[in-house]
DNA sequence: TTGCTTATTCGCATGATTTGCAGATTAGGT
DNA sequence: ACCTAATCTGCAAATCATGCGAATAAGCAA
């Protein structure tokens, strides 16, 4: 996702308003890494602006999302995650905490080959199980981050 | 998932009962390859079973699912589809029609070398979106599968 | 076959996530 | 300061899935 001075100004070119409800979930957004859901979004901005509505939230994040602005990604049919990172990436998610990790994965047309040959893939998404480093850790089970599993 | 019978020797053995309704649903799922949601399979159970409840058919398929016999993947944050097919598999999901094929992908491990060190993935996951021949094929646009798009 | 015990089924309420709608509000230009 | 269209907000409603309790029926024993 762009910055949210470049994002103020192509909504302006645009002629959309800026609001500060759109500015505040801009810099929420800026290269935010940890794959929020709406209600997590929502959680956050009503710190910082008491009032704001569930509903802005997910309007804003639609609209950022058909502008190409920003990513959706659901795992395991949990609720949607938005994600800033529009680079080519897939993801690496914890069974035990729930954290969610950008993977950057080489070589992945390597086996793309392999795919039925009458079928024309557009994209392609990886997704890992496991468990991260955190709660791999043996030692210092203390700063975990809290479970943000949904299922 | 095993065959009907084998599913009722389990079943037996475990002291579960035989109910007409689980008959039908093994007999519905086995070597099912449209990865159907609980909804699909609740209308075509209904044609031949009128009146089986719709929560009678996602109790069955969370029962199966608890005993491994049964798969569960999502797609994009749509209903909760079931798979039969227990093999190590991925999926195809074509963007016109809907429709979701089984892929089979060799040297899968040549790509999870570039995953970061310090997570442990336990299971890989591919998806692959695109269009599928029957949605390419320029003729015979006749018999299509119909748009089973969720979203 | 009859009856008993307990697993199942069923329907409804409830929960979670997301979208539709309409009136109140406000950004941005005149 | 004023206008007008874009936004925000709250609430209803849609979708998907699960909890719960009462009614039902499978499997077993007599």
């Amino acid at each position: 996702m762009r910055s949210p001075e470049q994002l103020v100004e192509r909504f302006r070119s645009e002629g959309l308003k800026i609001t500060p409800q759109r500015q505040l979930l801009f810099s929420l957004l800026h290269e935010n890494a940890e794959h929020p859901t709406a209600e997590a979004l929502f959680t956050t901005a009503s710190a910082q602006m008491p009032g704001i509505s569930l509903r802005t939230v997910y309007q804003t994040l639609t609209d950022l999302t058909e502008m190409g602005e920003l990513g959706q990604v659901t795992f395991d049919g949990g609720a949607v995650r938005f994600d800033p990172n529009l680079t080519d990436h897939h993801h690496a998610v914890c069974d035990q905490c729930g954290a969610i990790a950008d993977v950057s994965i080489d070589h992945l047309d390597a086996v793309s080959i392999s795919k039925p040959n009458d079928f024309s893939p557009s994209s392609t998404s990886v997704v890992f199980h496991g468990t991260c480093a955190r709660c791999t850790m043996p030692t210092s089970n203390l700063d975990k981050p809290t479970n943000n599993q949904t299922k």
